[in-house]
DNA sequence: TATCAATTTTGATATTTATCATATGGTATA
DNA sequence: TATACCATATGATAAATATCAAAATTGATA
């Protein structure tokens, strides 16, 4: 983790848009002198599961993923988490314990911002509170839908669902690097590692897809989508 | 579907407490003259998928359920939801559709309160409108707790799961009348109707529970929680 | 009451998925 | 350099789950 300081005020923050734009400008202000940005790389942890919830996040720029560890000591990971998904609403306003843990899987810029102070701006500023009602309810719907489109599929295509995933949803190529290993493949669709790679080899021997280690590339993206559906 | 007109005020709502209890009384009589008391009856639509979003609702007594129909066909149960679960958080304040469906599934009364009225408060009413953030934090946390319990269980664990939610979550006793279907309970948990019968049934031959159709009679408690934790 | 349709039930069987074993290559570490 | 530890990979087998079929029961309806 590395402090930084790549936006030198949040009035010029590309992001600012989608959640902010409507901020008074005095409030901007404050948010803008007490954020504070930081830099991770993949693998590092950005909060732990039982970790105190101190601040409201911001993913500016990578990729994170959200991470429950069960009783029993197995992993599920929640989600995938790209900028604008705003993933730190999941239970910020609610909760004073982060029930999962954040992580990122790609080079990630995000912002901290005071919870007490953003609380506050909330408070004072219903408008602003509605903007966030409707990303919270977005983040929700879409975690969701993807669940229950994950739960309905068998193995095959759970596969080929999240390849696709990353194809349409996150590089908008069909050539990209896995940013996740097997294991947590296995871990995001319900599966075991074995047969993550068991079936893997199959799109291969399919000439569906082509595997170079980590970098994947779809060949055959409507067959994909065939089992996606279907399958 | 019937109106009534059980609560006269407001003001004098039981469930107030929970979410209105700190809205100006002016805003809170508005709601009053505002508001629309349903009652339905199990098996009735409260709303359906593809519906247009029209109204912030509250389940003040009953019990509901949230169900998806897929693209193939399939349904999928989401959640159960009580009062106080402020299931209607779930979406409305971001889609302008309902993306699943609400079902009575017992006498259920719900009060409608017209969402663009809600918007208004909450864009007048910062405090409020915090109170409903951390509300729909809490939906979701319940949630994807649930999802994430019912996903790393095999089927017995999964059964036992659901009629320890029904014996203590639900209808805090060991002897309770199922409100749901066997196929329903399999579109909540994810297993097929006849594994959910199977599955009662060995229950029953090992002296775990006693059934009489809907009936359910949990006599080994500790052995449920036993499958349920490791089975 | 008679009839139809849906739900519940059980058994047999097929399919899917997990588990176990083993091997290989890469990477970090002493 | 040697060692240990992962991640990836593949095959064989076991276990879990779904599917198919048929019957009994219940509920709704004419």
């Amino acid at each position: 983790m590395k402090l930084i300081r790549d936006i030198n005020d949040c009035k010029t923050c590309a992001y600012k848009s989608y959640l902010f734009s409507n901020l008074q400008p005095e409030d901007l202000s404050r948010v803008n002198i007490s954020r504070i940005e930081k830099e991770f790389l993949p693998g590092e942890h950005i909060v732990r599961q039982g970790d105190k919830i101190a601040s409201f996040m911001y993913l500016r720029k990578g990729l994170l993923k959200l991470s429950r560890e069960m009783e029993d000591g197995k992993n599920q990971i929640i989600s995938i988490a790209r900028p604008l998904d705003f993933i730190g609403l999941l239970s910020v306003f609610s909760e004073s314990y982060y029930h999962f843990s954040i992580t990122a899987i790609e080079n990630s810029t995000l912002c901290f911002i005071d919870l007490s102070l953003m609380k506050e701006i909330i408070r004072k500023d219903g408008i602003f509170a509605l903007k966030l009602l409707e990303n919270m309810s977005n983040v929700n719907e879409m975690i969701m839908s993807s669940w229950l489109s994950i739960n309905e599929k068998n193995l095959r295509g759970r596969i080929a669902y999240i390849l696709l995933f990353f194809c349409n949803e996150i590089y908008h190529t069909e050539e990209y690097s896995l940013p996740v290993s097997r294991k947590e493949i296995a871990e995001l669709i319900h599966m075991r590692t074995e047969n993550v790679i068991r079936i893997l080899s199959e799109f291969r021997k399919d000439k569906i897809i082509e595997i170079e280690g980590k970098l994947i590339r779809v060949l055959e993206k409507d067959k994909l989508q065939q089992i996606a559906d279907f399958g």
